[in-house]
DNA sequence: ACGTTATTTCGTCATTTGACGAAATATCAA
DNA sequence: TTGATATTTCGTCAAATGACGAAATAACGT
């Protein structure tokens, strides 16, 4: 029941949420999240480790986005799901708005900043 | 979030697979479990809370089944998800034989047998 | 190689969760 | 009403979860 376990966490909800735009780093989310890091990372490894993201690692930065079409059913399922249905939360377009600043910034800039707060 | 937190137990998934086959009451869904009524009945408060379930009060007994299609969507597709995805396990096809002997007897006799164990 | 940067892993701690039995509630039968 | 039965609620406890910072890894630029 990885794929359920995945789900169950709301910050984990947000995450594929926010991928549905396009791949997007660790930095990335940890800025949306305002969390720490390595708590973003784990969520991350939660998500993968059942199948619902991919990662790509490029330069000095690991990207995750949602996988594609070859995915097994019971993913792809789950996240047709996701999207369908808990798309529609405050909280969801509050993310929606958070992000469009995020990627407007560098990602250097965007990276830099996690370390002073 | 109440179906992805409801879906995060096995044991709540595997209460939605058995009902299926239709409604089942409380001793029944216990004695396919083998755990204590009450933990049974806060997994049913779970589920019907998150509106997975309905249920129905008959004589004595206390009927829970899976609901019809007047359900929310969220809670429609959920359930074809689970049912998708998640009934092929070993687990799912041991509890469907098992429920098969259940069934077959009378449910006053269940019911009696859970006290003494 | 060296330091810098991005991410992950690990250990710790507070909170949540799930299991249980005991007690409360609701229903039925006599 | 009284006792019996089915389910739920409550309190307790052990285990799982999520958050964090510190340390380990991995990759880049010089």
């Amino acid at each position: 029941m990885a794929i359920t376990k995945a789900l169950s966490d709301p910050n984990r909800v947000r995450i594929l949420l926010a991928l549905r735009r396009g791949e997007l780093c660790v930095c990335q989310i940890t800025e949306m999240f305002g969390s720490a890091p390595s708590t973003v990372s784990k969520h991350l490894s939660i998500l993968h480790h059942a199948g619902l993201i991919v990662s790509r690692k490029s330069e000095r930065w690991v990207y995750y986005r949602l996988p594609d079409n070859a995915a097994l059913a019971a993913v792809r399922e789950a996240l047709r799901w996701v999207h369908k249905s808990l798309a529609k939360s405050d909280e969801s377009r509050a993310d929606a708005k958070k992000l469009k600043q995020i990627l407007k910034t560098d990602l250097a800039v965007i990276c830099r900043r996690q370390k002073c707060c």
